[in-house]
DNA sequence: ACCTATTAATAAGC
DNA sequence: TGCTTATTAATAGGT
């Protein structure tokens, strides 16, 4: 990729060798670390340039650690293939891979938790204080874009339910003044008495029967409105 | 590179990523060779899959040695970092440096002349007879690409010269024939037996004598064609 | 495993 | 080293 094709080949030239050795070593550690976050491998990458500088990547806290479970890996291979063994013993080869495995993580999450840190170089130090970092930054801003979402739902909740209640409440005091013509001829044929009461209860009743009916409209409303309006905010 | 861009974070559907890692794993340790080769660097990589397996890549015969190279380096490296050291000891470091790259260039160099090859796995045999195959293929291409170019070179020369040669040939003769007709002029009016002996040569002289005749041709013909006809083909 | 539309890496040049 | 651009190489998504 580039102005034409390159031959696997030696640069030659020192000064153009160097250029690329920057170049694709800073794509070779940018690879080395997605494919170790994306397929949730462990990976450990060593190289030395011409002039002997050492540049790494390791997608654990402690480089070490990823050899260590190499060195564990390729013993128990060895063994395996030196004395030709019985299938029953493949099980004790699985085992000591997943054992290697398990005190990498134990140990890594120690060190995510801050723990254990004594054996850490100071750039893994480094790595790992960037990595928590990040980390950090990650859910603290998940954190503000839940809230955040929340909010504006609740803000739609809330505007639909006002809407609703002044849609009710235009609704009730029509129906007020259609019983109150009502009862106003009935009582005039039957009971003069409650028709009285009627008549309070619309024009100005007790504070108490008011909220009453406001609780009744409320439980009205939530019969005809969407689910997800009235489910709770944090689940 | 790909249909859409992906987020660089682990790829939750199983199948996917162990897709993703089988071709990202090719890729990285494709590019890793590569680096090793265009810039003449020291690479080791060591994947292991979510699965435990692992997949590796060493530039060298023998991954221990570049690890070895690794430890060493990260030990005097902290050496340095601990005690800030006096400016005169740098020279200790950069000697250790040297001396671990010089340790492994040697042994591999023994490798790559068969000798010293107890401490290597059936994995880094198999890798350095496939490297030191593919290296006999190479030198033999290339011995054959010279072989043929070489004899399309001698058969233009060949060429080349011959038909000078005819050329110069005609011209001779030629030459010859005005000859006789001038001396038998000549002769006619001076020297009668000087004209016998050039009838002679020119209607069939002896064998010596055309065989003088056609050196005398050919060196005037090394004078005249391009230096490369000339030049000797191994060189 | 193989195929392509797309994106990503990077060789050259400054 | 860092940036830009023309090109090639890697690979995501499908089959």
């Amino acid at each position: 990729m580039g102005r034409g094709r390159v031959q696997l080949k030696r640069i030659e030239n020192k000064i153009n060798r160097q250029v690329t050795f920057s170049k694709r070593r800073s794509g070779l550690l940018k690879k080395a670390h997605e494919i170790s976050v994306l397929c949730d491998a462990e990976v450990a990458l060593i190289v030395f340039s011409t002039k002997g500088k050492l540049f790494e990547y390791s997608s654990d806290p402690c480089m070490e650690r990823i050899l260590e479970r190499y060195e564990r890996y390729s013993y128990t291979e060895r063994q395996l293939v030196n004395n030709d063994q019985a299938p029953n013993e493949n099980w004790v080869l699985e085992h000591a891979k997943l054992k290697a495995r398990m005190e990498v993580l134990q140990r890594n999450q120690r060190n995510f938790m801050g723990e254990d840190l004594d054996g850490l170089s100071l750039k893994e130090l480094q790595n790992l204080e960037q990595q928590l970092d990040s980390a950090l930054k990650h859910i603290r801003s998940k954190k503000n874009q839940v809230m955040y979402e929340s909010i504006s739902e609740l803000q739609k909740k809330d505007k639909a339910l006002q809407e609703h209640n002044n849609l009710l409440s235009k609704k009730i005091k029509e129906k007020e003044k259609e019983l109150a013509q009502e009862e106003l001829q009935n009582s005039m044929e039957v009971n003069p008495i409650e028709t009285q009461t009627l008549e309070s209860m619309t024009t100005g009743g007790s504070l108490e029967a008011k909220c009453n009916e406001e609780s009744a409209a409320q439980t009205r409303v939530s019969a005809s409105i969407p689910a997800w309006m009235i489910r709770p905010i944090n689940e």
